[in-house]
DNA sequence: CCTAAACTACTAAGCACATAGTATCTAGGG
DNA sequence: CCCTAGATACTATGTGCTTAGTAGTTTAGG
């Protein structure tokens, strides 16, 4: 299958303590998790995503630190234009629309959000 | 595990079809399918759906209409949550401003976009 | 009436993820 | 030297998704 691309739900918690923190040890991502795993659990899921890649370990004397291989980023990028594809017919259009509809975005945010487009609209126009 | 909550990705395709055709026979949405599959195959992900209570079906000659119980806008709104919980910490902004910076979008839809925001905007503000 | 075609129901195999137990290793304190 | 604590490796179970085959039913045509 090699899918390789998608992330289940406990690996991605993983990947997010991960991210947020830099590294762990199996122990740090045990307990900056949110759900109560057993230990061996915890290590499993880092196992896998080592064997698939998402992960590299360095030895820290008895035990081993886990650090990320892949960008939080690219798996943003990822996992946005999977969502696109399918749900949204690929039009980023009705994806923000329903951003903006179902959630309670704030007027601030709102305004953010419309001057970093413009922004981005005017780079897009001709920068420099 | 009554999880409800999830669609596989085949399972996803089928419901598109649907919500895109209004209902469909195993046979029509076999052929509305991008990929190939065996017509016992789509029986069988329809089944499941229907399991699942995402469909529902009623008898037309000696074959079955499927139709979908769940809105498609219900299904995006819960995979865009997620997908906002999850990878973006739930942050609207940082997910938008992924998705523009990442230059799927064109300086048309921008300003669609931008102005779709304003109007929001405004209503949040105090629409009269 | 009988056969072919279309359709459904039942069954099944393969794989990935979630979860965790047992066995083993290693370092430090008595 | 021995034992305990902490760590990893190996193994295992349950569940869900994907894919599809086989058996059975129903309908239309000859």
């Amino acid at each position: 299958m090699v899918d390789a691309g998608s992330l289940g739900e406990r690996e991605l918690d993983v990947m997010t303590v991960l991210w947020n923190d830099g590294s762990g040890t199996v122990t740090e991502v045990q307990e900056n998790l949110g759900v109560p795993l057993a230990y061996t659990t915890v290590l499993t899921i880092l196992r896998n995503l080592e064997a698939k890649g998402f992960l590299r370990r360095e030895e820290e004397g008895r035990a081993h630190r886990y650090f990320p291989k892949v960008k939080q980023r690219a798996e943003q990028r990822r996992a946005l234009a999977r969502l696109l594809d399918t749900l949204f017919a690929g039009s980023p259009e009705a994806l923000i629309a329903q951003l903006v509809d179902d959630h309670d975005l704030t007027p601030k945010e709102l305004k953010r959000i419309a001057k970093r487009l413009r922004d981005s609209s005017a780079d897009d126009r001709g920068a420099s």
